[in-house]
DNA sequence: CAATATGATACAATAATAGTATCATTATAA
DNA sequence: TTATAATGATACTATTATTGTATCATATTG
């Protein structure tokens, strides 16, 4: 089980690569260079992140990429959602239908309670907070 | 993202429908008639709670399962290791290999954080607690 | 206008999840 | 003692999610 998926650990890294990074504009293949992800798959990654407006883009020669937000803004929440989709800890199927318990379900209740938290403690995490100590 | 998967939610459940009938033996039957699960599945899931001994069997006629343990003693923790492993929240890997930087990362630190919360609140929720107000 | 960036998009490989099917074994009841 | 009804063991399949690759289009700059 694991909370955190490849994509979205890569754009965490990408996006503290980016912050540390003096320059306003960081390419790709510095990126690449810094923290040997996959070309073609941070490639990926990048275009999505400035498709959620989490990341401005400048193309051509002397383009890359530069972060759309102050990096105390960008929490892992946001990521998580952007390349997991919404956080929903409990998803009880019934037959591929919702379930038909789910309005008092002491398991759902209970496990969202589990959701809030984790949710909230995510948010609490930034870009921000992880480059602090480098 | 989620934190359940069906076959340890079906488990779950399972151990509900036993925990909850009078009679001391319930067989795949009647948990199949009671939850809708599918038989095969069902079967596979019971055999394995049978092997890690949350549950025991009787095979022949009139054979079924009955809990191994009292159902306050059978918390979603257990389910969850059983059936989806270890509970690793982040696992961070660089070139297929373990991250290096891991001792020092605050990343990982935050999410060990969150990973001991998330284990002490699954903990907590045990069959007897998701079958009282039923 | 050529070189060098990213943008868009389609495709492929691998792994995890979810489920099925079959035969073996054991216990009971007629 | 034998047919039957249950689980045990195990191998197989299907679907979905994850983790990538590859290619061509488009924009920017020198
Ligand atoms: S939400 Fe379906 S049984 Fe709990
Ligand atoms: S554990 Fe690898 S960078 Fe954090």
């Amino acid at each position: 089980m694991k909370l955190i998926t490849r994509n979205t650990d890569y754009a965490i890294r990408a996006l503290c690569c980016i912050a540390e990074q003096k320059e306003d504009i960081v390419s790709v293949d510095h990126i690449v260079q810094c923290l040997e992800i996959p070309r073609s798959f941070l490639r990926k990654i990048l275009q999505i992140l400035n498709k959620e407006r989490m990341l401005n883009s400048c193309k051509g020669r002397g383009g890359g990429f530069a972060l759309a937000l102050p990096p105390e803004k960008i929490s892992l929440i946001d990521l998580m959602r952007i390349f997991q989709g919404p956080i929903k800890l409990n998803e009880c199927k019934f037959k591929k239908d919702d379930c038909p318990y789910v309005s008092d379900c002491l398991l759902k209740k209970k496990i969202d309670e589990i959701e809030k938290e984790v949710i909230a403690k995510l948010k609490a995490i930034t870009i921000e907070s992880i480059i602090k100590r480098r």
